[in-house]
DNA sequence: CTGGTTATGGAACGATCAGTTCAAAATACA
DNA sequence: TGTATTTTGAACTGATCGTTCCATAACCAG
């Protein structure tokens, strides 16, 4: 038999997440990881592949993580639409502390950093962040007809990049949660006059 | 006497911005850079400083051009509020041909590359995004009191940063200008309610 | 034309990059 | 304990990174 894999996988996946969430994936050298990994060389490119696969990987698992908050809240038909709304950007927006906070989200930084034209990186990382948008057409579509629903959805997935951002810049917590609370207040009084 | 230079320096800080802002800081390499400005290595280091240096005069010289967005819109009081604010993000946002649009806005790309934590170019970008949400403010408060010009100002800036996020993504100009649209109703609509 | 000055092109620098190779160490089963 | 199998560490690859240096070309005032 052979000698069993001694580090734990996902363990060791969260921190070349962090790793790349806090430099961004150009900027992410194989040195970075290996440290962040705490594992040799060979270990990486015999479970990893290389530096683009794992990236890749990484992408997917941050996403995957994000479903299950998607699934609590956006997807969620047990509490109002707007509860829903209301607790998801609570809990993707407000409840990080501030160093977390201050990183943004792993598929936007990606998308940023990523230039449309000619990188795949874009567009994987695009891809990974149509659940979020549909998630709030999703649950929008509960209390508004298919138009508003994707207009409204759209609107609200845009402010949500504008927010992730902003933390980024170092919004306070205070004026996001006014913000937040505005943008649902608009929702609901549209939805009051339909 | 000295031999003069013989290259239009603004003609190529203008090429070295493309650069920047079309693959980003960390994967701009110098020799994209030599053959964007088609300069040699030696008038590059002799003119510019650095790469770091050049890109912090390119961030400089961007928020610039920018500013004379600015003057002509949301420092402009010759208009009414709400068509200065909607000129600037035509101007910003739906004018610009699909190419353009989908590259961002390079201050805002910087500030999503580089991290809050660790790194002087974040705090640089930062800063030289200030002169738009102060513009924003500034045009509000011709029609609101001081609180909520700041709210409406913050919360435009902050739409402002999701747009530039989404026509990276590929968004159609069409929703755009909806989003727009109805962004400047809701405000407008406040206004109204006074 | 000449001397002084600056721009220029190209060679070369050391450092670091991602990725490969290989022999030795570590483990599990017989 | 012996053997098979896999992990592991370290040395090494070629390429590219940003940067420095220097001889030469280009220019201008005298």
């Amino acid at each position: 038999m052979a000698r069993p894999q001694v580090f734990n996988r996902q363990l060791v996946m969260g921190r070349a997440i962090k790793c790349f969430w806090e430099k961004g994936y150009s900027e992410t050298s194989l040195a970075d990881l290996l440290k962040a990994m705490n594992i040799s060389r060979s270990t990486f490119y015999n479970s990893f592949g290389d530096k683009r696969q794992l990236f890749e990987l990484c992408l997917l698992t941050y996403s995957q993580q994000s479903q299950q908050v998607l699934a609590m809240t956006l997807l969620n038909e047990k509490m109002s639409t707007f509860d829903a709304i209301r607790q998801f950007l609570y809990i993707v927006l407000v409840a990080p502390n501030d160093d977390v906070s201050a990183l943004g989200c792993l598929l936007v930084n990606s998308i940023a950093e990523t230039s449309k034209a000619n990188d795949e990186l874009h567009a994987i990382a695009v891809e990974l962040m149509q659940p979020v948008r549909l998630g709030f057409i999703h649950q929008l579509s509960r209390v508004f007809d298919e138009s508003n629903s994707k207009h409204h959805g759209e609107w609200l997935f845009t402010q949500l990049l504008g927010w992730r951002l902003q933390c980024q810049m170092g919004l306070e917590k205070k004026v996001l949660e006014r913000q937040i609370n505005w943008a649902l207040l608009i929702l609901k009084s549209d939805f009051q006059f339909k």
